[in-house]
DNA sequence: TATCCGTGGCG
DNA sequence: TCGCCAAGGAT
């Protein structure tokens, strides 16, 4: 099989990505932090949150000694949370046991929570130059199409022979290099939809350019209708403005991040309240709709206005009354963030 | 193996 | 408005 490396590195010299923030410096820190931002998220996304992450922990030491609060508010608004809970959970581990620096090893590296096989290639790729392959999202684009190779990738026997097929492309030099290049391909030229084949350096022996598949390529994940699910918000605000905020369990969505009590109806909203603080009757608030990856979720949000707190709920590691001030050092999820702002904002 | 886990943007 | 996506990994 011909390689693709040779004309794919002289395309990425000219025309492959060679500013983005990971790469001046480009550490094994800063590789792996992107390269678990850039799970499941678009590289344009990243940048401010890589920005500010590494401003505030500038070194594995320092996301090792930072608290989960912390992190999780770095991280807030990017989705995934776990991500954030697992890269933490590494940098302790690592101090732990590996001297305080992601190690070289690559069952070691993959062994780390967060870390499967294509983020390890990745990271020992373009972060120590060693020769290991990635099949992200961007690579299974590039070759189900140079290759014509049909069934979602997703399914087991499709995904061995991409990884196969991955192997055998990478080359033996420039493998910092060539890993940027395949997925600079994939993602300003080799695109889901509309890709600019006319300028890519592999279309002379492209599968799906040749026959015209490169829409059906790579075969799409065959969709199943999601549900909704649907909740009630409770804004507790105290007379001095504060707003009751409840940490969530692990597992499920949102685990760990700080949020709203929530009740399943109207009633059981007022009970629910009725805990926390002597409350009011509740002035319902616009419902909305917030979308996940595999269900919908309709929040109806309900403002209990004025309420007392009752004192045997003080603060503590699951509840705490916020100031508007107080939620930003706080992962909150995103629609509860503009929630509260929009909340405070409109009486301001 | 299938499901779970966020978010913002785009056609 | 809405379906679908975008640098996956864990369970």
């Amino acid at each position: 099989m011909k390689s693709i490396a040779a004309p794919l590195l002289a395309w990425f010299d000219r025309h492959g990505r060679h500013d983005l923030p990971w790469q001046h410096p480009r550490s094994a820190y800063r590789v792996w932090l992107s390269e678990i931002m850039l799970q499941q998220t678009r590289v344009e996304t990243v940048i401010d949150y890589f920005q500010r992450f590494v401003e505030a922990l500038p070194t594995l030491a320092d996301l090792a000694a930072a608290d989960e609060d912390t992190v999780l508010a770095l991280w807030s608004g990017l989705g995934y949370y776990r991500r954030a809970r697992f890269l933490h959970r590494a940098a302790r581990l690592c101090v732990q046991q590996h001297g305080g620096e992601l190690p070289r090893d690559f069952e070691a590296l993959a062994a780390l929570p967060g870390i499967g096989r294509s983020t390890a290639g990745a990271i020992l790729s373009q972060a120590h130059g060693l020769r290991f392959p990635i099949l992200d999202g961007n690579v299974k684009r590039v070759l189900t199409r140079l290759h014509g190779i049909h069934g979602h990738p997703g399914q087991s026997a499709v995904e061995k022979q991409l990884w196969a097929l991955a192997e055998q492309h990478t080359p033996h030099q420039r493998l910092a290099d060539y890993t940027q290049a395949i997925m600079d391909l994939g993602a300003t030229l080799c695109t889901r939809s509309r890709p600019r084949c006319e300028a890519c350096p592999l279309h002379a022996s492209c599968v799906a350019y040749a026959q015209d598949l490169t829409a059906e390529l790579p075969t799409p994940k065959p969709t199943r209708a999601i549900p909704t699910r649907r909740t009630h918000m409770l804004l507790l605000r105290d007379a001095e403005q504060r707003i009751l905020l409840q940490r969530r369990d692990q597992p499920g969505v949102w685990s760990g991040l700080w949020s709203l009590p929530e009740a399943e109806s109207d009633d059981d909203a007022k009970r629910r309240a009725a805990e926390h603080a002597k409350v009011h009757e509740p002035r319902a608030l616009n419902a909305f709709t917030h979308v996940f990856s595999h269900y919908r979720l309709r929040i109806q949000p309900l403002l209990f206005e004025a309420a007392a707190p009752t004192p045997r709920i003080a603060d503590n590691d699951d509840l705490r009354w916020c100031g508007r001030d107080q939620i930003d050092a706080l992962g909150l999820p995103a629609p509860v963030r503009k929630l509260l702002n929009d909340t405070w904002e409109s009486d301001a």
